[in-house]
DNA sequence: ATGGACATGTAATTTGTTACATGATTGC
DNA sequence: GCAATCATGTAACAAATTACATGTCCAT
């Protein structure tokens, strides 16, 4: 079990585990066969990470690696023979990829999937919006999401036949349909959307009522 | 348009527009008929804006009400006759409601969703997963989401009727679908699972090769 | 030699959370 | 009286972003 070498530039004295997902995320880029400079981190976590668990900015990705070699769950060391001596890179130490499969392997609940959506706040507030404007916005989302579809394909067919990368596929698949579900999504909201400006049947503006507050079981996980 | 009555208790001289979104969706909760708490607005928001767009902890929540007080978009009035002292009492301005109408009809970009999945954070990491307890996992998240699409029918149904309610309840009618998406996604996912284990066609164990860097036409937007 | 991609990092700031302290109101 | 819910707020901290500073390497 490989204790850390290079004297940890980082001095937060952190309790293993109990670390925030993103660092797991870092560790777990690392986790793949070769070692890697945070910059190839980024790039990598652009490509595919951030479909299922977004990208953090290059600077928090150098935090939490500095953080990670405190902890001893990565090594640096800084550039080979033939690379440029500004480069660091790097790998996974035995510890972290031990304490890596207690995370992953782990039956704690890691909690709910989290989605902010923009798009879906504006829609929300629609009565302030023109709604022709409303939907011109919605067609911007589907075409963006087209181009992430067609990036996530990209990315699954550079994984394909690579044995040892079976999980990021399912994951990358599992993104693949998610964006596919999200168009859908996009153009039923459309359909809503135009049902309004044009209704079957104009329904009398009976006096709304004051939002007579909600149900009293939902959990308080905010 | 009315200016801000009360002394601003937050000193944070903040430009109009420039806010984050957050802040727009508590003055989003605020631009629906009626006046109302904190507290109020942090259970609304777990009943329904989560589903889209998460939901602040209640500290946030009165911090962004003070902000938007600061910036005149909201008021503030120290209990009703009938109510106790204790309990503050918030309403949209003229200028709250312009300066939304502002945000929510605007053309600017708002930027892609985001989504943070652990669970497939997890699943990304399969390869140091026992393969019986990751699909244990991925139960859990169906069952979970089940229930939460169940909340949203709920929700869905409190608001069914009401003219004032349209835009929201497509959002909710979105996250309705939505999570019934997300719970076939996740039964598509189990297969995957279960294919890993039991393959049909054994592949030769390839040299894997270093993970060649991917595309770089991905726009660095994290 | 210039611009762009590669590469690392610091500082300042904002955003968001948890834990805590306090107290009123309501129903049993 | 007691517990639960309602209600507000502070303090400490953690997470994450932006802006900035610096420099290398490579192709045109």
């Amino acid at each position: 079990m490989a204790v850390p070498r290079s004297a940890p530039r980082s001095p937060s004295p952190q309790r293993p585990d109990e670390l925030p997902p993103t660092a797991w995320a870092v560790l777990g880029l690392l986790s793949f066969p070769g070692e890697r400079t945070g910059y190839e981190l980024k790039k990598w976590a652009d490509a595919s990470l951030r479909f299922f668990y977004w990208s953090p900015a290059i600077s928090q990705i150098y935090a939490e690696l500095r953080r990670l070699e405190g902890l001893g769950y990565a090594t640096s060391r800084r550039s080979g023979p033939e690379e440029p001596r500004t480069k660091r890179t790097y790998s996974i130490t035995e510890a972290g990829r031990a304490a890596l499969a207690g995370w992953a392997g782990g039956a704690e609940d890691v909690g709910p999937p989290v989605l902010k959506h923009p798009l879906l706040l504006r829609v929300w507030l629609g009565h302030l919006a023109e709604p022709d404007e409303l939907r011109a916005r919605v067609r911007e989302h589907i075409a963006r999401t087209r181009g992430e579809l067609a990036q996530v394909r990209e990315a699954l067919a550079r994984a394909d036949g690579v044995e040892a990368w079976s999980h990021p596929q399912i994951a990358l698949g599992w993104s693949a349909r998610r964006l596919e579900a999200e168009i859908g999504l996009a153009e039923a909201m459309l359909d809503d959307l135009a049902g309004l400006t044009a209704p079957s049947s104009p329904t009398e503006n009976t006096a709304p009522a004051a939002p007579s507050q909600p149900l009293e079981d939902s959990p308080t996980h905010g």
